[in-house]
DNA sequence: ATCGATAATGCAAGCGCTTACATTGATGCT
DNA sequence: AGCATCAATGTAAGCGCTTGCATTATCGAT
C-alpha cells in the first residue's frame, strides 16, 4: 500500500494484473495487439481499480494530446455556436476534446489564445477567417500545428479552409435586392480590421452594384461591432441622411436584427419603408419581425467538415484540403421591391 | 545541436543563459526567487530561443493544470452562452483556461465528460445544476477535484452553488399571473428527468396556485426539449384541449419563443387570447412579438462569480461558499389579465 | 578576519505514460 | 527433431518540467 488513496496508476493495473506496464498501455491504445485472455484479465484490473489514465503523462510521453483548440470571436452570440457545437460533436466522437477560447475580435487576444492552446499541446487548431498576421501562421508552421480556417472559403490562402464564399455570397444577395429594383443602397457591417468575412461581404455588394450598372461608390457603409444595439443605432443614423437607403444590407443578422427593430421604432415599415437583409440565418432571422431574408450558412455542416479536415490533418500530416460549401438565399419578409 | 528544429525545452534555455533548469524554472514561476542579473540572463535567452514551456510537462511535475472544465447542456442555444462567456473571460484573466463540453442534457454523457475533463487534470468543474449521480460526486471527491454548480442555488446539496432559487423565482412570476386573474394555468416545461431546475420551476407554478387557492393538479404541464420547434407543439397541443389555459409558463425563453409563434401560427393574439411567459431573459426574449414577459437572471453575473468561487476553491482548497443571486421579472408584452 | 545566517543556485529524483528493442514461447517447415 | 519466424510480452529509456534538499556565495556582526 504506498501511496493513500491517489489515483491508481498504470503500475498498479499492471501489478494487479500481473502484467507489465506495456501490455496494460497497449491494452489501452491497441487492443488487438495484445491476446484476449490478457486483455481481459487488464481491462478487470482497469474496472477493479477505477482507473483513468493520466492525461498529461499520456501526452507527454505520445507527444499527441487529442485536444483541439478553437478561437472564435465570440461565444456569446450564436453566430459560432451551432457550427462550434456540430465541431465539438464531431471531435468528440473520433475521440478529441475541444479547449475553446473566445478573442472578443480583438487580434491581439487571439495571438495570445493561440499560443497558449499551442503550447497546451492542442494536436490542431480551429480558426475563424483567414486575416491575421503572417508571423502567427509562421509559428504554427515551426510548432507543426495544423490549422483550419473556418466561415470562409479562400482556396489561395495559406491555410486551408472550410467555408463559403462570403463575396460570391453577397454579391448574389445584394444582386438580388438591385434586381427588384432598389438603387440606394446601405449596408451595416462588422468591424473589417482583421476581418475578411465582414470585407469581402461589402465588396460584395460592390460587385453586384458594379455588374448591375450602379455606382459601387455609392453604397452607404457604417461598420460597427456585431451587437443588436448598434446595428439599431446603425440604421438610424442611416434613416436620418438626406437620401436615405431603400435596402440595407446588414453585414450579419445580429446587425440585421437591431436595423429591423429600429426600423420599428422609428414608426418605419418594413419592408414597406425599406428592406433589410442579414446574414448566417441564425435562429434569430426566424424570431424577429418581419423575418429577416438573408443568406442561409450551413453551419452545421461546416462545423462538421472543418473537424473531419483537421483530424485528418492531424492524423496523416497531409496538408489539408480547402472545402467549398454552398449558401442560399432564404427568402421571409424583410425585402421587397422599393415602394 | 542535438535535435533537429523542435521546440527549445527548459534545458535549452538554461545552457544558453549558463544557469540550472530549476533556476530558469524559478525564473518563470516566481521571478523574484532568483536575483536580478540572473532572471534578466535567462530572460534573454527565453526570448532569443522563443521558448514557450510544455504544458504537459509542467502539469505532470507540478499536479496543476491551470485549466478549468465546464460541462454545459448546450452550446447550440444562447441560454448558456452569456453565462459561460463570462465565465471564461473571468478565469482567463485569472490565468486559467477553458476546456468546454456539452453534455446535450444526457446524464449518461456527462458523466463521461466529467470523467474526460478530470483525468485531463482539469483542476476544477462547473456543472450546470444539482441533479446527478451519487457516484460521481465520490468520484469527484476522491479526485479532488473541486467543482461548482451553477445556474441553481441550493445551499443544502452536496455541492457549493451560484445561482438563483428557480423555485421561488418561477412562484414568483406564477403569483403575478395568478394575481392578473388567471386560472387556467399550464406549462411547457424542460425535461425534468436528471434537471432539477426545471423541476423546481414547476414546482414553484404549484407553490403559486397553492398559495393562491387554485388545485396544484389543476396545472396542465408537457415535457419537452428545449427547442424553439418543441415549444411550439406543445402549445398546440394544450391549445387544442377542451378547456385550453389561459396563461402558459414555459420552463425557459426558447420554449416561449415557440409557443408565441405558434399563438401567431394558430391566430392567437398574445397577450390577448393568451398570455405567455418566459425564463431566462436571452436576446431572443426582447425579439420576438411581442416581446416576451420573463424571468431576468443575471448570467453575466453568475459566471463571473462562479469562476471566482471555483478558483477560490481550487486555489485554497476551502470549501467553496454558495452564493444566491436574484432574478427579476421583466415585464414586456406577452403577459396580460385573461379577457 | 571569522562565523552564522540567509539568499541564490544547483542537483537529481521523480511525475505516469509510451515505445523501441529485447526476450520468450508458439507455430509450421523441412 | 531442429530451426526460422512471428506473435505476445517484458524491460527500460526517456518525455520536459518542478521542487525538496544540498551546496555555494553573500553579508553583517563580532
Amino acid at each position: 500500500m504506498a501511496k493513500l488513496r491517489s489515483a491508481p496508476t498504470l503500475d498498479d493495473v499492471a501489478k494487479k494484473a500481473g502484467v507489465s506496464t506495456a501490455t496494460v498501455s497497449r491494452c489501452l491504445n491497441d487492443p488487438q495487439r495484445v491476446i484476449a485472455a490478457t486483455r481481459e484479465r487488464v481491462m478487470a484490473a482497469v474496472d477493479a481499480l477505477g482507473y483513468t489514465p493520466n492525461f498529461a503523462a499520456r501526452v507527454m510521453a505520445a507527444k499527441r494530446s487529442f485536444t483541439i483548440g478553437a478561437i472564435i470571436p465570440t461565444m456569446e452570440n450564436a453566430i459560432f455556436a451551432r457550427g462550434l457545437q456540430a465541431f465539438q460533436e464531431e471531435i468528440h466522437q473520433r475521440g478529441y476534446t475541444l479547449l475553446v477560447s473566445s478573442s472578443a475580435y480583438k487580434p491581439e487576444v487571439e495571438e495570445e489564445q493561440i499560443r497558449t492552446l499551442v503550447a497546451r499541446g492542442a494536436d490542431g487548431l480551429l480558426l475563424i477567417g483567414h486575416d491575421r498576421d503572417d508571423r502567427i501562421y509562421d509559428y504554427l508552421d515551426r510548432q507543426k500545428v495544423p490549422a483550419m480556417v473556418a466561415w470562409s472559403f479562400i482556396p489561395e490562402k495559406r491555410m486551408p479552409s472550410i467555408g463559403f464564399d462570403n463575396r460570391q455570397a453577397m454579391k448574389a444577395l445584394a444582386a438580388k435586392v438591385i434586381g427588384l429594383g432598389h438603387k440606394r443602397l446601405a449596408t451595416i457591417s462588422g468591424i473589417t480590421q482583421g476581418n475578411d468575412r465582414a470585407r469581402l461581404r461589402i465588396e460584395g455588394i460592390r460587385d453586384a452594384m458594379q455588374a448591375n450598372g450602379l455606382s459601387p461608390e455609392a453604397l452607404m457603409s457604417i461598420e460597427t461591432p456585431y451587437e443588436i444595439e448598434n446595428g439599431a443605432e446603425a440604421f438610424r443614423q442611416l434613416m436620418t441622411d438626406d437620401q436615405p437607403p431603400t435596402a440595407v444590407l446588414c453585414g450579419n443578422d445580429v446587425l440585421a436584427v437591431g436595423a429591423v427593430r429600429q426600423a420599428e421604432q422609428m414608426g418605419l415599415n418594413v419592408p414597406g419603408d425599406v428592406s433589410i437583409t442579414g446574414f448566417d440565418d441564425i435562429e434569430l432571422a426566424r424570431i424577429v419581425h418581419p423575418a429577416l431574408t438573408t443568406l442561409h450558412v450551413p453551419h452545421r455542416e461546416m462545423g462538421r467538415k472543418a473537424a473531419a479536415g483537421l483530424i485528418d490533418m492531424i492524423e496523416t500530416s497531409a496538408p489539408g484540403q480547402s472545402i467549398q460549401l454552398e449558401t442560399s438565399i432564404v427568402n421571409r419578409n424583410s425585402l421587397a421591391a422599393p415602394s
